[in-house]
DNA sequence: CAAACGATTTTCT
DNA sequence: GAAAATCGTTTGG
């Protein structure tokens, strides 16, 4: 089943970024048809949090979109190159989401390997934010768009994971945040080979 | 209006 | 393991 908008309305977003492994996300862009299962992810807490781009209560004409009502897609080009996907949560007007940082590929492989100008399936395909962001097609035209919709949505396939088989760590890339780069808010599924290498747990 | 920087990936040594 | 690639957003003048 589509995941409903209320998963993404809750107040705790480390809760949904550990909820969310295992979930399925597909894309519907220009008629191709993509997915993966999410395997890593990484939460963005609020206004409080110096990591995230909303901290503060930062709300500009890139980060407007973090304060929306939760599901609704945040796409973010970082480096000039890269596309990260995230996934906005909690009610309108309190920005945080969930950096969705690796998947496994499911559906539409081949459509990744051409998206991605790869001819062999290689864990690196889909592993690192801005790695599955191209596979699955996202980009930054999909800012705000509902993730309960037809181009984007995230599936439960019924996936369930052991709670021993979920590894809680820091987060990537954000050095700059001082103490908040501390915080347990990375998750990924344990032995997953499509989990990026990031920095080591 | 101009300058600096980044929630990264790839490639070369 | 280290450095380059590359451009929209943000910040300062």
């Amino acid at each position: 089943m589509i995941l409903p908008p209320s998963f993404y309305t809750r107040t705790d977003v480390v809760k949904i970024a550990k909820e969310l492994l295992g979930k399925v996300i597909v894309t519907n862009i220009g008629g191709i048809v993509t997915s993966g299962m999410i395997v890593e992810t990484e939460a963005y807490a609020g206004v409080h949090d110096k990591a995230s781009h909303s901290y503060g209560g930062r709300n500009t004409e890139r980060t407007k979109v973090m304060f929306m009502n939760g599901g609704v897609a945040y796409v973010y080009l970082c480096y000039g190159i890269h596309h990260l996907f995230n996934v906005i949560t909690n009610v309108e007007g309190t920005p945080s989401g969930v950096l969705i940082r690796a998947v496994e590929p499911l559906e539409g492989v081949e459509y990744m390997l051409v998206r991605r100008k790869k001819e062999k399936l290689t864990p690196a395909l889909t592993a690192g934010p801005g790695a599955l962001s191209a596979a699955l097609g996202i980009n930054t035209a999909l800012t705000g768009t509902s993730l309960s919709g037809t181009d984007i949505f995230i599936e439960d396939r019924g996936i369930k994971l052991p709670k021993t088989d979920i590894v809680i760590g820091t987060r990537v890339g954000v050095a700059y945040a001082a103490e908040d780069a501390m915080l347990p808010y990375r998750f990924s599924i344990k032995g997953n080979k499509y989990v990026s290498k990031g920095k080591g747990l």
